[in-house]
DNA sequence: GCTCGGCTCTGAAAGGTTTCAAAGTCTTGG
DNA sequence: CCAAGACTTTGAAACCTTTCAGAGCCGAGC
């Protein structure tokens, strides 16, 4: 009995409507598509139909013959860092403005996710995609542009690609985060960050580096701290281990390649009895809402989140609807935001 | 010239290799979903016709013809929020295990984008969706499941619906937070949450006067602080509230309907010069990562967040799979964690 | 040598929508 | 009263894949 009304399938298509109105289905299409063309008469019991069969259209049969997707999906490198989930509302706002809905994909900072979802999309052909890669050397970041789909890099630079990218400088962003740490007179600074496959991880360091070259130190003198993930949980670890160091070799400063791992690290540090920032200064980068809701206040480096979502849906629409559209490489300049987790509260 | 290569359309279909590789459509297909009834030799053919023409399967059309999607959602109350991040880890979790991918959709407190969002859905044929609602009253709440979309209600129980729900016991949740806060001895205690159209803020509301009654007092007792969003930037504002009335009315302790909401209090408190716990006591809701982070560390209630995900992950799979599936209403209990924000360092 | 089974492969049909050229209807002006 | 033109409506074709009944082929057993 009931049996039959909870199986899929027995929805209602265009068919059936057409044929509850009177009419063709041709203009039960036109209803859908370019309702204007159809007589309001028409519409009406046409509309009705719909109503009274419950019809919901099949998206699968209509991206097939029409061809177009009104979706778009930003696959991030961490659903969990409030970053990046800004970056989608900056996303979704500039998607919604256009009528398109945005998916939202998560690979966790693991690649085969990342290449799992990218030809999941890929097969959906949807209107575009948003990356955040974890592996900026995937093939696939070259031949989903190709075969048409396409692609924009967000917060990363990559060069050479058959796409658009919006990033931040991330270079600049290490070196006003050293510079101010050595302004402060910290002599042994650590940086915390990893995996190095993540792009952000190699450049933030490059730009830890090149701040002690201009201040004329070696860029040795760095010393690194390698982590798992960009996680609070990582943080942690390389607390423990910062901590467990003898004061004499211990760093006086560490800048972390996010928040969540200055949050963590943070969070151990204090809870293993060193004071920050007296026996450890704590840089953290993004300048995510909860780094000033710390312990003690984040110093980070800040980065305009919803902008650069926004800016990147941007591109990808005008890549889909401009015939002469141009790849772009779109840089903003982070800004340091200086909290008590350096400056102290004097 | 490149113009050709640059549009959508030119990839190959299931026909040009099947013509590439001297067979049929119908091996192609079957290389493609029954590999094994395909003989080596010609699996090879085609793999090799494949990959030299860039084939990419069109998910639209396979799932026209198939009937069925390999894609879930999840419909977020607000991505922003590490809670939901976590349970959505949960559903991936499982998701994964069953060999099927996950769409995340952020409605952000918005009704009119979930009801976009539930449509959207519908008509994508998903496999089903989780969601944890703005509006448990809506009418897409049972039409989808009617239609044959199957639903879970995630973190929210709710009566009578065509679907399964998993939740946590909202309403003792408030019950443990406010008896702890009577027990510390605290007279004027305030509820900071809204809008109240959302089920959790309802619950744990009810949940505090449930124990303020318990403990021979009236319910009125409870200072009601609505705000117009679960965010840390409302809880900002109602902190400023609170900082703002005489301390002889202003409350002892505040419950607030989750941690952003409580990190934003807390905050702004202090800020303001209040010290936490001993002028303002704070208990949180949900036990994010960063409760434990924050300035003063937070008292919160927990809750078993990626064990919410996973089971309403597993109960949507039962429901489309399982021919005689039945809906069920799972309900976890939640946890009260104390910390320094209403214990003290003591 | 023939038949039977088992294993592969084939190709037409089906799935729900959009598109588009063509047909139909109505109004207006001569 | 007719022709032209504007506005509506029609229905077959196309989109790409999967399915499935059946054809072809081969070796085994009698």
């Amino acid at each position: 009995m009931a049996d039959d009304t909870r199986r899929r399938g027995h929805t209602a298509g265009v068919k059936a409507v057409a044929a509850a109105a009177g009419v063709s289905l041709g203009t039960v299409s036109n209803v859908l598509n370019r309702p204007e063309m159809v007589s309001p008469l028409t519409r009406a019991k046409v509309e009705a139909a719909m109503a009274s069969l419950g019809f919901v259209r099949n998206e699968s049969a209509r991206q097939l013959r029409a061809g177009s997707s009104r979706i778009l999906a930003y696959l991030m490198l961490d659903a969990g860092n409030p970053f990046f989930t800004d970056v989608a509302k900056g996303v979704e706002e500039a998607a919604r403005a256009a009528g398109l809905s945005v998916f939202l994909c998560n690979s966790n900072e693991d690649a085969e996710r990342e290449a799992d979802y990218l030809d999941l999309l890929e097969q959906q052909r949807v209107q575009g995609v948003l990356i955040t890669p974890v592996d900026q050397h995937s093939s696939r970041l070259r031949s989903l542009p190709a075969r048409g789909t396409p692609v924009v890099v967000v917060d990363r630079a990559i060069d050479g690609g058959e796409h658009c990218s919006v990033a931040v400088n991330d270079i600049l962003g290490g070196e006003l985060a050293i510079a101010h740490l050595l302004e402060l007179g910290h002599e042994r600074i650590a940086y915390v960050g990893g995996p190095l496959t993540i792009g952000q991880v190699v450049d933030r360091r490059d730009g830890a580096r090149n701040a002690l070259r201009k201040a004329g130190r070696s860029e040795d003198d760095l010393i690194e701290i390698t982590t798992g993930a960009l996680t609070v949980a990582e943080g942690r670890g390389a607390g423990q281990r910062l901590a467990g160091l003898p004061a004499s070799r211990r760093p006086t400063a560490a800048f972390c390649a996010n928040d969540l791992l200055a949050l963590g690290l943070l969070q151990q540090c204090v809870s293993l009895g060193l004071r920050v920032p007296e026996d450890l200064a704590i840089v953290g980068y993004d300048d995510i809402e909860f780094a000033e809701a710390a312990a003690v206040p984040l110093t980070s480096v800040r980065q305009p989140r919803q902008l650069l979502g926004r800016t990147a849906a941007e591109l990808l629409l005008d890549e889909s609807s401009n015939p002469d559209h141009e790849h772009q490489r779109v840089t903003f300049t982070p800004e340091l935001v200086v909290r008590t987790s350096t400056r102290g509260t004097t």
